[in-house]
RNA sequence: CGCGGGGUGGAGCAGUCUGGAAGCUCGUCGGGCUCAUAACCCGAAGGUCGUAGGUUCAAAUCCUACUCCCGCAA
């Protein structure tokens, strides 16, 4: 009977499943392990990770091992003896001995529909490659990465407009329940283990970095609609304008449908090179891509805040024939 | 003390270096034109120029301190 368990776990993603588990009186969260605070934010303060912050309110130990590997850390879980472990995003490999401490195991909850999108960066991937659907799943670890047996799945639709943030928060909740569900079902027996197959039908999908959001204006319009929601809000997508760095926040692929706008493709879109604006009106904002046009929504100038388009055009009046991204 | 940009009517910007009447593109309100309009024309309202202090005959502009916002880096 799992009862007493220890919580592994560092970013947001992770906070929701803490709490639930806190939240459910049926089981005891003894202890919580997260990755140590580091210097982040503009001035260079020590920040702890929203992890932290949630299991310190809640009144639960905190451990920040630098590497879990060290022995002193595996004497403490011994000395905890948890029934499970719980792992959500925790940002460290978990050693063999620490896998096979707790007599049900570690369970982990992955924010992909396994073995789709092994890694780090599950979510940003399902909506860059235009996924119809992604969703959570549970399963008992092993020493490989997000190799281990699935226990329970939960699919999730994605909207037509869907950014990182969204799907983030709809499967940050579905894997909190998830989660909850899958270790009711270990305790009454009704958990099913299934192995997953060897080989992921997708690349692993690696941590993102600020660099990974730079736009390839020489791709088609949808892509990079794709990848300007796939990242938002983090790490974000942008090109650059006179020499600046220019977030983009939201955008549209625009479908050449309309006859009329046919007509105007034709007439630009020899010359239009990818990433010229081509098309400028007080409230829009088109840029020639490999394939097709993208009309920017909102974005945001280096050092300024974010702004639709209208705004942005208003102060910064661009020409049709500028290049983005140059 | 990690590097850097910025705070100017409701919005986005210029003006700051080389002090000397608060400006641009919009928005708002009123009027006009029009079959009509987010189009066009005429007019109006609306600003302690982030805060405090200093220099000066005179400060958005120069000096000092503080504060808030943002980009990079981590």
């Amino acid at each position: 009977m799992i009862e007493k368990i220890v919580f592994m776990g560092t970013p947001d993603f992770a906070v929701g499943t803490l709490q639930a588990l806190i939240g459910a009186k049926r089981y005891r969260v003894q202890a919580v392990f997260c990755q140590p605070d580091k210097p982040r934010g503009r001035g260079k303060a020590m920040q702890m990770p929203p992890v932290k912050e949630t299991a310190a309110e809640a009144g639960i130990p905190v451990y920040q091992p630098q590497r879990l590997r060290d022995p002193q850390w595996l004497e403490t879980l011994r000395d905890l003896q948890p029934d499970a472990i719980v792992v959500a995003a925790y940002g460290q490999l978990l050693p063999r001995e620490v896998l096979e401490l707790p007599p049900y195991g570690c369970i982990n909850v992955h924010a992909s529909l396994l073995p789709k999108y092994r890694g780090a960066a599950p979510i940003q991937w399902a909506v860059i490659n235009g996924d119809a659907e992604s969703g959570v799943t549970t399963m008992r670890m092993n020493e490989g990465l997000d190799t281990g047996d699935m226990i329970l799945q939960e699919t999730v639709r994605l909207a037509e407009d869907e950014t990182g943030g969204s799907l983030f928060g709809r499967l940050s909740a579905a894997g909190a329940s998830l989660l909850l569900k899958t270790l009711d079902a270990i305790n009454d027996g009704t958990a099913a283990y299934r192995p997953q197959p060897p080989e992921s039908p997708t690349p692993y999908a690696g941590m993102f970095s600020k660099k990974d959001g730079e736009v390839d204006w020489t791709k088609n319009a949808q892509q990079i609609e794709r990848l300007i929601r796939g990242l938002n809000p983090w790490p974000s997508a942008y090109t650059t304008y006179r020499g600046r760095t220019l977030k983009l926040w939201a955008a549209k692929a625009e479908e050449a449908q309309a006859a009329v706008r046919q007509e105007e493709e034709q007439e630009t879109a020899q010359a239009a090179e990818p990433g010229t604006a081509v098309r400028v009106t007080k409230s829009s904002l088109e840029i020639q891509t490999g394939g097709g046009r993208l009309s920017v929504l909102e974005l945001q100038p280096e050092g300024k805040k974010r702004m639709t388009v209208d705004a942005f055009l208003r102060g910064y009046p661009v020409e049709p024939g500028e290049r983005f991204g140059a």
